[in-house]
DNA sequence: CAATAAGTACACAGACCAGTATACAATAAA
DNA sequence: TTTATTGTATACTGGTCTGTGTACTTATTG
């Protein structure tokens, strides 16, 4: 009963995260959800109070998907590297951004689609993208660790700025190469900052 | 005449870009719009054949009002910048960059937002957003030439996708100190070339 | 089997949406 | 002053949207 109960609850949320995607939060209708999911309206109003609550979920569920892909990647990525060794995380992360946003399905960064779509800064999905964002630079300093650097933090913010710079350009005009090109700037930065902490 | 029918439709416009930038195109209805701008629905549809045609012209306002903040920015912040004087142009870019995404109505760019509304990239507003992101790149290219660089455009793509991930950087986190974060990165990437080219 | 929980089908409310129809007023050029 | 243009006010159409109400069915659990 429980595991049922989950497991139309996950199917509606998964549902409306591919729709959400693909057509935007606001371009996306509950009945299209509904239709997608083959359930009633019904059933989804005693999961969710409400459609935002149906997309803050979708946004939950999104981070966690996003965060596994990226350090599936970066795992499959590292050690593919050439040139330093303590580099390998970091470009590794690049080339995880660089097959995301060059893959068919790809259609820009769901969070940063759903602060467009929710401008206000104050709105719950601002703040969610918020967040999910300060947990990319929490692990972009991971992969930093082995790097030893004196700053980290201040490096992994601008490789946040680099890598949404890349999924926005790869998004927005359709570059295929705009990761790449984040990845030889990153390249260029950490070789940089590597001579002059060590 | 001819000229009161002009004040109508750009003030139809002007009003349209701001409500569209503020909450969204989706998030604004037409009704707030005639209200806003003090203008009857009929008037509007005798200007605009269509809420889309409306947001194009919108859009191209935008496109010609932000050309002209970007390179009143860059005029006004060329002369104040420190290091080598080639470099000057580009250095302004990304402080006009700086003094726009940390001014009190910044909400991010208006065309990365269209597109994450409209995330069909043959959707007639996915295109407008790539020519005008076009136009930037082509613009930094011009910025470049003093530098005399084997390959501005290439450089002048990275500066794009630097510029692109500050503007998100700032709007999705309210990080006041994206662009200058990207301006760092900018002036490292520079100096770089320079090195390599003379 | 009985009782409780979960899901379905479907109609419907109420709001909002884009866009139209109509009749009238202001304007401005001839 | 006549005439064509432009704009206004307002009601309305048909559609879509989120969310609810209701009666019925299925499934699970004790």
């Amino acid at each position: 009963m429980t595991a049922k109960r989950k497991s139309k609850r996950e199917h509606l949320v998964e549902t409306a995260q591919q729709l959400f995607y693909r057509e935007g939060i606001k371009g996306t209708g509950i009945d299209t959800v509904l239709e997608q999911a083959g359930v009633a309206k019904r059933t989804l109003y005693n999961h969710f109070k409400s459609k935002d609550e149906l997309i803050i979920a979708t946004l939950q569920r999104r981070d966690e998907e996003f965060m596994a892909m990226l350090k599936a990647g970066v795992r499959k990525f590292a050690g593919r590297q050439q040139g330093a060794a303590e580099f390998a995380g970091v470009l590794a992360f690049f080339d995880a951004i660089d097959e995301w946003t060059t893959s068919s399905q790809f259609s820009g960064c769901m969070f940063i689609n759903a602060s467009a779509e929710y401008p206000r800064q104050d709105h719950p999905v601002h703040v969610i993208c918020a967040m999910h964002k300060r947990l990319v630079i929490q692990y972009i300093e991971e992969l930093m660790a082995p790097l030893k650097l004196e700053n980290p933090h201040e490096l992994a913010v601008q490789f946040a700025v680099l890598a949404d710079g890349a999924i926005v350009n790869a998004h927005t005009t359709s570059n295929s190469s705009a990761a790449q090109i984040a990845k030889q700037i990153a390249l260029q930065l950490l070789t940089l900052n590597y001579q002059v902490s060590h």
